[in-house]
DNA sequence: AGCGCACTCTAACAAATGTTAATGCCCGGT
DNA sequence: ACCGGGCATTAACATTTGTTAGAGTGCGCT
């Protein structure tokens, strides 16, 4: 059942059996979540952190105004707040963009890990600089690429991503979002994000419907992408 | 000499004076570095992560069309690359803003801290959370607040962070930073992020003179910038 | 004192992006 | 089969942001 999560860690080094042991032992109970729950409210302090077995989830925030800015996408195999294991206090929310699958990990537990394995607790340091990656391509994207290379750019993150933890299916995924939820990604109005999804079909590297990416050229992606994944730090080797 | 440092992680969580001799027993050379130098290349496989002792620097990605985008401001007391020490590979430059005195800790040694000294390893892995964490800020700032607004966020996460490592003087702080400079943090054109201190200057929350912004009122600077420092976990509990 | 250079600031215009509103489509509920 | 609601799409127009160009300013250097 933690595959996705051995699929995850395994990435970047190799992961031993006691390893995995240790992990699952750290689980405690699963839960489902419908789409629009908050799986994390803003402002708790959680004392688990929770593991996505199946499903697409969001960090958030929401300003005075009403806007809302996702901050990542957290697929199967991301532990989507274990950032909260030392930060104590959430300070964003975290919500189910599709019906989710979750089982949480105490915090207690992962304390052990922390005073016992330490091989394993850089694993999980390392799970979170790899967020903290993401989210620094994320700033690039929005400050300094057009909005058509931004989008470009998340398709083949979302795609590499998912294709680590076997949920793409040849050149597809599925995306679960819609174009409102897709302008709260990139920092856009529901129009001009209408604009740009047209413009990535028109010059047609990727087709979109029914929540379903399928990437026709992936070279040509890329390019228009400037994407390059050393960010996701996919080479396993000693950590 | 290390005191900005055991500033910057003391302010998470108590920090022992055997903690305080393990980081000093970490480092090894100092160095100094010139305004506009690369304190860290792109592409590099880095053995040793880079502590500030004086001085500003940032984390930059450079595009092909030349654009720079900064996505992080890093201060006395911060370690610019400790993600480094697990993600192997820089994915990004970094580049001294001002005249930088910097001391290096060897990887070997850091890993030496995970495998014996558990809680200070907690609060190296929750000094990149909070770098992580201000990544999600930004990202906010960036996709959804107003440019006015974002300028505000980053005087008042500056003067906060600055405050900490007792780099401020009353309500004023140096930021040698052009406004070229500064719009390659907020990822503005020049001419645009001209208007936009022009702005900020007009409604007389701040003055911004020779490299020194001074915050007039403090509380409707934090109105604007709808600044909650709770991301920057100010509070010390145990870790 | 004069010069050159980097930086700030402004203007005028162009392009990107947001807002409001309307239309059509699909899909689930009755 | 009908209805209603959410979603995608488009149009027209407003606002923000970028581009290009140039003038002003301060400061170190000779």
């Amino acid at each position: 059942m933690l595959e996705p999560l051995y699929l995850n860690l395994g990435q970047h080094d190799a992961l031993s059996d006691a390893e995995k042991a240790l992990l699952a032992s750290a689980m405690t109970f699963e839960r489902h979540f419908a789409i629009g729950q908050d799986i994390v409210a803003s402002g708790s302090r959680p004392t688990y952190s929770t593991l996505i077995l199946d499903g697409l989830a969001a960090r958030y925030k929401v300003l005075e105004n009403g806007g809302r800015q996702f901050t990542s996408l957290q697929v199967s195999g991301d532990f989507v707040d274990l950032h909260a294991f030392l930060l104590k206090t959430m300070d964003h929310g975290i919500v189910a963009l599709s019906p989710c699958h979750v089982i949480f990990a105490e915090h207690s537990k992962l304390r052990a890990i922390t005073e016992e394995a330490p091989h394993l607790t850089r694993l999980l340091w390392l799970d979170t600089l790899v967020d903290g990656a993401i989210h620094r391509e994320w700033i690039v994207a929005m400050g300094r690429r057009s909005k058509t290379s931004h989008l470009a750019h998340l398709v083949c993150e979302l795609f590499v991503r998912l294709q680590v933890v076997e949920r793409t299916n040849g050149m597809s995924f599925h995306l679960p979002l819609s174009q409102a939820e897709l302008a709260d990604v990139l920092g856009l109005s529901v129009v001009h994000m209408n604009r740009v999804i047209g413009a990535l079909r028109k010059v047609g590297v990727v087709s979109w419907a029914n929540h379903t990416v399928t990437i026709l050229d992936w070279h040509r992606l890329q390019e228009i992408a400037e994407f390059d994944p050393t960010y996701l730090s996919m080479m396993r080797e000693p950590r």
